[in-house]
DNA sequence: TACTTGACAAAACAAGTGTTCGGAAGTTAT
DNA sequence: ATAACTTCCGAACACTTGTTTTGTCAAGTA
């Protein structure tokens, strides 16, 4: 057996049963999977069903008829109200980002996402931070916010996003402004100075496209 | 048959079922129902089954096992992973609060709240808000977004509320301070003059107790 | 009274459905 | 190459489960 992952037919089970769950709000039998994916056998499919189980993609009820649930995939996130996104560590200003190539996704902690904020078709290299202390309090966002950024190397001007100083070796929450021969990162208040730097000095790591805040 | 409500077999068939999905995440089947509610026969099981589903508390699908899903009720609410508080309308700073009690609250339309924000069992009395314009940008909300508040008549010293000034009939978010004769209602940016009131013109409408925003 | 309707009961029926088993074919490791 | 393991196949088996049928009983209702 793969260590972590799923053969093709394995993997093709698997997209059926998450689309079975979502159109039809209750699990497929052996035999809906049989039939519609042409595979020979339903000892195949059994076969492979415990396969998955052991992967932790899914989980057998033993002995009774649809009796396939998926773990941490719910039908309310397949009826697209909400996604999820690993919550990769914390960002302060002045301390780098953590690489979120370099973490376990599968491992992290998730982040739940309401539609309203981030459509779920639209989560995809999307991952959340937790923000420590008030510093980008001019960016209107507050000690213990949760800020959702897009994984992208490029900004359009105006964008808020998540931008590595690499002299400094700083990330920090700041609108972007490309000008001639230099970069401008604008705070959101006005009684802040913006940063100029040199545009090989600075690597984006992320766009900002939602924040999540609680203040109970 | 009674026009909407249930008989307390239906009930606790009812309850039975949301349980059972709660706790195992698949329908129950027919006789599970049977045995576990002590019922004498499936046949009164499937009976009240489609009391239920003719008063769309449930959905049964012909003919497959474990075919009950409940439509609107899902096992990621009920794993309390998320709730949800109905968006009443628009906040702008001089236009006046929609009364919470005024509105059909069934049916307005709903926002999904992630437990990261704020937990489901805390969600009652709570309604959504969206903000428009960029009034209220000093307290770090910004256009555009979702604010949650929780219906309550008083406030603690800093704290967020949603404040009506009578004489201005003006609706405003700001900090709570109550001090000597009178109320001081603080923006969150120092460049900006708090509000000074008599305490007989200011009515808390509800408190800030999560922020939801999309820049996308 | 006679008729209808809601609610229930017991049993049997007919599918639906998960499981098992012997064996074959392909893959990987030694 | 040989062994060990994975994956697959076809069929049968046995249990699970929704449905149907035939009644019973009480409460309305004309």
């Amino acid at each position: 057996m793969r260590k972590h992952e799923m053969s093709d037919r394995q993997a093709e089970i698997y997209q059926y049963i998450v689309r079975f769950i979502r159109e039809r709000g209750i699990s497929p039998s052996i035999r809906d999977i049989q039939r519609d994916l042409h595979i020979s056998s339903t000892s195949v499919v059994s076969y492979n069903l415990d396969v998955l189980e052991k992967l932790g993609k899914i989980v057998r009820n033993d002995k009774i008829s649809r009796g396939i649930s998926l773990p941490g995939l719910t039908p309310t996130m397949l009826r697209n109200e909400i996604g999820r996104v690993p919550l990769l560590g914390t960002i302060t200003a002045g301390s780098p980002l953590p690489d979120p190539e370099e973490i376990d996704i599968s491992r992290a902690e998730q982040i739940v996402v309401p539609a309203d904020v981030v459509p779920p078709e639209r989560l995809t290299n999307v991952y959340a931070l937790k923000v420590r202390g008030q510093s980008m309090i001019d960016a209107l966002i507050d000690d213990g916010d949760i800020v959702l950024l897009r994984q992208q190397e490029t900004a359009e001007n105006g964008q808020m996003v998540a931008a590595w100083l690499i002299d400094e070796n700083a990330v920090t929450l700041k609108k972007f402004y490309r000008e001639e021969g230099r970069i401008r990162l604008q705070p959101a208040n006005s009684t802040m100075q913006p940063i100029y730097t040199h545009p090989d000095n600075v690597r984006i790591r992320g766009r900002v496209i939602g924040v999540l805040r609680s203040l109970i």
